[in-house]
DNA sequence: CTCTTCCAGCTTTTT
DNA sequence: GCTGGAAGAG
């Protein structure tokens, strides 16, 4: 194979780059993808066979993309036998087939992040530690840290950093929950994400002999992403590579963003010390983006200490200046930031699957949200509550992974008494009680109630007749495949006839909801049959606990605006890129700017933000913005005033926002018709660039105020208090209007 | 045991 | 502004 004619010299020095460690340094940009893809088909036509490479992402997204285009090259056959996915998903599978010696079985079922807290806060009820110093958050946080960090329990216990950290926390006994939490997970057959990678490591450290199979089965690495691996994925990697050496890792320190959940720059940086006979490629032409784009880009990230020294470039057209748009308030940010988009896309006839809003956190997507419909703009919003997390989905998933390992405590607890049968949180506490006493998993002591005599007759009896139903389920699990099985699961367990007595709008989508998880495991059942692989409810399982909402892309035509966080946006690309809601305490947000470190990482994050677009680039703030329902008036990001000023266009002044004539549906209810039209009264300009909210007490007859809508206007009176406070204002534009002012955003100019 | 209502906490990011 | 859990009534 000749690449040479699509790839510069440094990519195609990385693709062909022949066996021992390689580090690849790629810019945003700079075709990281394509090198890796390319890399793996340089090794096939080399003719190591395809079930010899192990190539390992982040997103499952990034697996198929890349797959696919691996595909596109070698061919779909051997692109298939590859061994390429996520970290979780390739070790999920891995630890499958060795569970036993680890001492779970191969129907081990996967909680996630919910399940996890639930079963950490049932424990600390259990251990009657105060759920207000204990929150589930903060534990798990504690947990999660130690297992990426491979502190099994008993070490967690022992270490007098930790136990000094807990202590100065006020939360002493976090190793307790932890010991018991790792204990009811293994009881119940389960793992959660991080055991995933935690179980991979003791299943290496302990039997040489496994670590020894996989280490000539996986003849050569590749590592996407490799600064957000964190150290038990770094170990993991470091132990399947150390008998060949061929390793070849692909990552951007200058975009690592995950450190919050443990990922480590040092990997990268270190790299040199694991393999001194490694070689360095850099990629540092940016084939993405305007000079313009990547020069402020360079611009913020330079001001980071901890970095691989490498220079970005392009050689695209400078193309346009940045353009920073300074909203009122938040509602006016979307408003304007949609309005720039809707133009854009008529003046210039794009379409709208060219522009992509980013923010820090998911909460800020509504407002964009609620604008975008009503200029039927049609969006495609990511993140938030996906799919499997619906209440109704994990309800049919967890009836089914009772059927498949019916120790699973958090499935057997989510729905023992779903629909309602008569088996109360009393009857359920006891059951738990009595599995913690004997040591055994809660569906043990189903299995032998009549060892229990402390039941009244009527509540065995229902005992009895949920674990006879699970056991059918269990049965039918054994024997056939997928579809049937959970088919008849949705059907007999009830959840249909629960959810199809409710007509209501959520209701019927509820019930929609289940067919959609039905119609998954068809689709799962048919692709099984082509591909030739088992089809059984297990792996299924197995399959969609790994899966994100961003997985399940719908196959829709209609070109849409891209709305998701920047974290979720890494390694994606749009012609225009809208980075919004850059404000103090939000981006950087306000746990970070105390620390140097965290405050690096926001940095970065903002980098990846900003090299997310190709041709231009628009980024906003709001003066005022609601959190919490609470009003704040945010300073601008420190980040804005990085970029070096020459690639932003001259800032224009605040505007009023142009008006769609149906904005703020809170404020048509309370508007009053005012009788008899008061005497015009004379409201003098107002300085927009001097505006701050004001709280509805300091809202006082005969004070000029200014409106996102109505613009400047005079308060004529005040009547009510608390929550009913409305004022009387008269506009210059509007005339009089009744304002409910727990609803109205007003404003007026500083003293 | 179930249903309703009220309150607190939440908003950092994800496999 | 929403959701999940607690608490209280039936």
């Amino acid at each position: 194979m000749d690449f040479s004619g699509e790839l510069n010299n440094s990519q195609l020095e990385a693709v062909v780059h022949a066996s021992g460690p390689a580090l690849v340094i790629a810019g945003a940009g700079s075709g990281k993808t394509r090198v890796l893809t390319y890399r793996v088909a340089q090794l096939l036509s080399n003719g190591v066979p395809a079930y010899r490479v192990l190539a390992l992402t982040f997103t499952n997204k990034a697996a198929r993309e890349m797959q696919r285009r691996v595909a596109s090259l070698v061919g779909d056959m051997q692109a298939a036998s590859l061994w390429m996915g996520t970290f979780h998903s390739i070790f999920g599978k891995i630890l499958r087939v060795e569970a036993e010696i680890l001492g779970y079985t191969r129907d081990f079922t996967i909680y996630d992040a919910q399940d996890s807290r639930n079963m950490i806060k049932q424990i600390i009820k259990e251990l009657k530690l105060d759920d207000k110093i204990y929150k589930s958050n903060d534990v798990q946080g504690r947990i999660s840290m130690a297992k990426n960090m491979l502190i099994t329990p008993e070490a967690y216990a022992l270490s007098d950093n930790i136990r000094q950290a807990d202590k100065a926390a006020r939360k002493p006994a976090i190793h307790e929950v932890y010991r018991y939490y790792a204990a009811r997970c293994k009881k119940s057959n389960v793992m959660d994400f991080d055991d995933l990678l935690l179980q991979t490591n003791i299943l290496f450290r302990d039997f040489p002999d496994v670590l020894e199979k996989y280490q000539r089965k996986f003849e050569y690495l590749l590592v996407d992403e490799y600064q957000d691996t964190n150290y038990s994925q770094y170990l993991i990697i470091k132990k399947l590579s150390a008998l060949h050496h061929n390793i070849c890792v692909v990552g951007d320190d200058a975009q690592s963003i995950y450190s919050f959940r443990g990922a480590r720059l040092e990997n990268i940086l270190n790299f040199k010390n694991d393999y001194p006979e490694y070689s360095l490629y850099k990629l540092e032409q940016n084939y993405r983006s305007t000079t313009t784009i990547v020069g402020a880009a360079n611009s913020v990230i330079a001001r980071n200490q901890e970095q691989i020294p490498k220079e970005l470039f392009s050689r695209n057209e400078e193309g346009e200046k940045i353009k920073v748009i300074r909203a009122l308030s938040d509602r006016e940010e979307s408003v304007q930031v949609v309005n720039e988009i809707y133009r854009a896309a008529r003046d210039e006839r794009q379409d709208y699957s060219r522009f992509a809003i980013l923010y820090r956190t998911n909460a800020q997507s509504r407002l964009f949200e609620e604008v975008l419909r009503k200029l039927n703009i049609p969006y495609r919003i990511y993140g938030g509550t996906s799919f499997y997390q619906r209440k109704e989905v994990k309800d049919l998933l967890a009836y089914l992974r009772l059927a498949v390992n019916r120790e699973d405590e958090e499935a057997l607890r989510r729905v023992i008494n779903y629909p309602r049968r008569g088996i109360g949180d009393t009857t359920v506490e006891m059951l738990r009680e009595i599995a913690r006493l004997h040591d055994v998993s809660t569906w043990n002591v189903l299995e032998n109630l009549d060892r229990f005599n402390q039941l009244s007759a009527a509540t065995a009896r229902r005992l009895v007749a949920f674990r006879e139903m699970i056991d059918g389920f269990s049965a039918m699990a054994r024997d056939e495949e997928a579809f049937p099985v959970a088919r008849h699961v949705a059907l007999s367990s009830g959840i249909v006839a629960d959810l199809s007595g409710d007509s209501t709008p959520e209701g019927v989508s509820r019930r929609e909801n289940v067919e959609e998880l039905l119609n998954a495991v068809k689709a799962f059942s048919e692709a099984a049959y082509k591909e030739n692989n088992e089809d059984r409810l297990a792996r299924f399982l197995s399959e969609i606990a790994l899966l994100t909402d961003q997985d399940n892309e719908k196959s829709d035509d209609t070109p849409k605006v891209t709305l998701m966080t920047v974290h979720s946006a890494k390694g994606l690309e749009f012609p225009t890129v809208c980075v919004v809601g850059l404000e103090e305490a939000l981006f950087p947000s306000v746990q970070s700017v105390y620390s140097a470190e965290n405050l690096e990482e926001e940095r970065r994050l903002f980098y990846v933000a900003l090299t997310r677009a190709e041709k231009r680039l628009i980024l906003s703030h709001a003066l005022t913005r609601y959190r919490n329902g609470e009003i704040t008036s945010p300073r601008p990001s420190r980040f804005i005033g990085e970029i070096t000023p020459c690639f932003i266009s001259a800032p224009a002044p605040a505007r009023v926002p142009p008006r769609t004539g149906h904005e703020h549906p809170v404020q048509a209810r309370v508007e009053r018709r005012v009788e008899a039209p008061v005497e015009p009264v004379e409201v003098g300009d107002v300085d927009l660039t001097r505006l701050r909210p004001l709280l509805p007490e300091a809202i006082v007859p005969g004070i000029v105020v200014y409106h996102d809508v109505f613009g400047a206007g005079k308060v004529l009176s005040v009547e009510g208090t608390g929550g009913n406070r409305k004022a009387n204002v008269y506009f210059g534009k509007h005339g009089p209007k009744v304002l409910l002012l727990k609803f109205a955003r007003l404003s007026a100019e500083k003293e």
